[in-house]
DNA sequence: TTTATATTAGATAATAATTATCCACAAAAA
DNA sequence: TTTTTGTGGATAATTATTATCTAATATAAA
């Protein structure tokens, strides 16, 4: 989570170049928690940057993650998500109205550990999602039948 | 994990037809521990079924994925891969040979409760996902190096 | 500020996993 | 058997993502 300066300073010491659209992309996902995947970056952004295309979107989210700005959210969707969050962290979705939010805090370390014994591999990572219903969807259902 | 018999019974039972090729695709899945994608799959049955098509395996993996006889595994590759133990497990995929290997006997439930509590969710499931070397991945490396 | 040059944005096409469609044909029921 | 319903395989469609190409742009040097 960095503001514009630093992003700009890390850009050009990484050798890429700074543009808006950069820019732009990078603040999108540093003001929301939904999330989102390319289209709805993309969707986000036409009003501001009508001439922008998805394959721009694309590549600035290769780069922002080879330079660590952001981490790859696989929820086993048939897209993929970006969070600007780059500490690890584990998510869940909401099987209804598929929202992803996060669960800040949960302890991976025994379970790592546990892992890394049993397996005997070099680990270098390791993503944990969940899967349910939401407590709004849960209000919504409850409605629907009572 | 069904025999031949068994998953005849329960294909008929829910109204599915029993054809050679839906015992062949579950077949392959008993017996490897590879957690093959579709295409691998199709390349183990393509000297016994010749004209079996792709196409096929994928409606035959929706039938057994709908009648519980597997589980579908998104370890962040650009296809998926099938598991015919449907009982809850985590997986390591080696990020040098891209090997998935499983992860028996980890015990879920404190987190699970730990996540459910905090999120107030109706949880249904949850992936955990490894990813590291494996032992034979760093034998290889080491050779090179020494 | 102007200029030189290396990179980029956007248009467009390509890729590749998965899904949909269609129909001769096979499996189960009658 | 005959009938009926569902299926396999061929083929096309879909769709997220990646690659390619070129005019335009960011940046550093002059
Ligand atoms: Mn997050
Ligand atoms: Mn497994
Ligand atoms: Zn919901
Ligand atoms: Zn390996």
């Amino acid at each position: 989570m960095m503001d514009a300066k630093k992003v700009t300073a890390l850009l050009r010491k990484k050798g890429f170049k700074v543009t808006p659209q950069r820019l732009a992309i990078y603040n999108v996902l540093c003001n929301t928690k939904a999330h989102p995947n390319a289209e709805m970056i993309f969707n986000k952004l036409q009003p501001y940057y009508p001439t922008m295309s998805l394959a721009t979107i694309y590549k600035t989210i290769d780069i922002l993650k080879e330079i660590n700005l952001i981490q790859i959210i696989n929820v086993g969707e048939d897209s993929l998500r970006y969070d600007a969050v780059v500490k690890s962290h584990s998510h869940i979705r909401c099987t209804v109205c598929n929202k992803v939010e996060d669960i800040m805090d949960f302890d991976f370390t025994p379970a790592i550990k546990d892992v890394a014994q049993r397996t005997s591999y070099d680990l270098s990572g390791q993503q944990f999602y969940f899967y349910g219903v939401c407590p709004e969807c849960q209000a919504k259902a409850n409605r629907k039948i009572g």
